[in-house]
DNA sequence: GTAAACCTTGGACCGTACTCCAAGGTCAAG
DNA sequence: CTTGACCTTGGAGTACGGTCCAAGGTTTAC
C-alpha cells in the first residue's frame, strides 16, 4: 500500500487544530518549546504529524498552571525518551503550594471586604487604614448618612 | 502662638512615612493619584502634610486589592469634598465576585493537581489531556515503573 | 494574469505597578 | 571648595504569554 507520504502541517493548521493562532506557535518556537521544524524549498515550517500531540501537552500543563519556561523542562525531559513524571512532581507540589497560599490570602482578603462592605451603608463609613474613607478636611460634609 | 509655617515633605520623607520609594510616590503622581504638588524655587516637590494620609488611603485601597485606576476614582470623588464609600460599594461588591471566581477556579485547579499527583508514582504515568506525559515514541521505555 | 490567502522576519506592543537609569541641578556639612 | 546626599527629567526595563505589525515572498483559485 502506497501509503501517501505525511506532507506535514503549516503552521496555521497545526495552530488551528489547537485552537491557538500561528503566532502563538511561532512564540513557542522562540521560547525553545517547539524545536525548529524542517521547512518546504520556499521556507514554509512544516510539522510532522506529532506537533499536534507536543503542542497538546504544553496546553495540558498550561492548563495545570505550568509556566513555559517550567513546560520546557518537562520537554527537554521528555525528549531524552523518559516520562518527565518525576520533575513533574516537584513542580506539581510546588505550585499546589502556590495554589493554598493563594487561597489562604484570597480568603482572608474577601472576608476583610465583607467586613469593609458590611460597615459601607451605615451611619460611618469605615476607615481603611490608614487612610479613611472619608475626605480628612470637611468631616461634616458628605458622609454617608 | 507662631505656629511653625509647615515647611512640607520632599519626596524622600513622604515615602519614607509610607514605606514605599520615592518613585512610587512620582509615579502615582505621573498616573492621576497625586495632584502635582508645590515645588521650592529650584524645583523639589514639597508636599503638604496630608499627602501623607492620602497616600495611605491608596495603600489602604490596594491592600483590598483595588487597582490604582480604581483608586484614582475613588479619589477623584473624595476630592470633591464627598465620601466615596458608594463608588466604593460597587468596586468592592465586584472584587468579592472576582475572589468568589478566582477561588472557585483555584480549588477546582488543586483537585485536579491532587488527582494528577497522586497517579505519578504508580506504575502508570498519567495522561495530561490531551497530552501525555511519557513521550508518544518508545512507549516501553523511560516510563516510571 | 492577478487577486486572495497564505507564509517569512525582526521587532514593537499589551497590561500592571512599579523600578532603575543617566545626566544634570541643588543643598548642607566639614 | 569639595564631597555626598538629595532632587529633577524622560525613558527604558521587569515579568508573562502572547499579539500584531510592516514589508516582502509564495501559493492557490479563478
Amino acid at each position: 500500500m502506497t501509503t501517501k507520504a505525511a506532507p506535514g502541517l503549516r503552521v496555521a493548521e497545526l495552530a488551528a487544530q489547537l485552537g491557538v493562532r500561528p503566532d502563538t506557535i511561532r512564540y513557542y518556537e522562540r521560547a525553545g518549546l517547539l524545536a525548529p521544524p524542517p521547512r518546504t524549498p520556499s521556507g514554509y515550517r512544516l510539522y510532522p504529524a506529532d506537533a499536534v500531540e507536543r503542542v497538546g501537552f504544553i496546553q495540558g500543563c498550561q492548563r495545570l498552571g505550568l509556566r513555559l519556561r517550567e513546560i520546557a523542562d518537562l520537554l527537554s525531559v521528555r525528549d531524552t525518551g523518559v516520562c518527565p513524571c518525576e520533575p513533574a512532581e516537584g513542580l506539581l507540589r510546588r505550585r499546589i503550594d502556590d495554589i493554598d497560599d493563594e487561597l489562604a490570602r484570597l480568603t482572608a482578603l474577601r472576608a476583610e471586604l465583607v467586613d469593609t462592605l458590611a460597615g459601607l451603608p451605615s451611619g460611618r463609613c469605615p476607615d481603611v487604614s490608614p487612610g479613611e474613607w472619608c475626605p480628612p478636611n470637611d468631616q461634616s460634609e458628605g458622609r454617608c448618612e
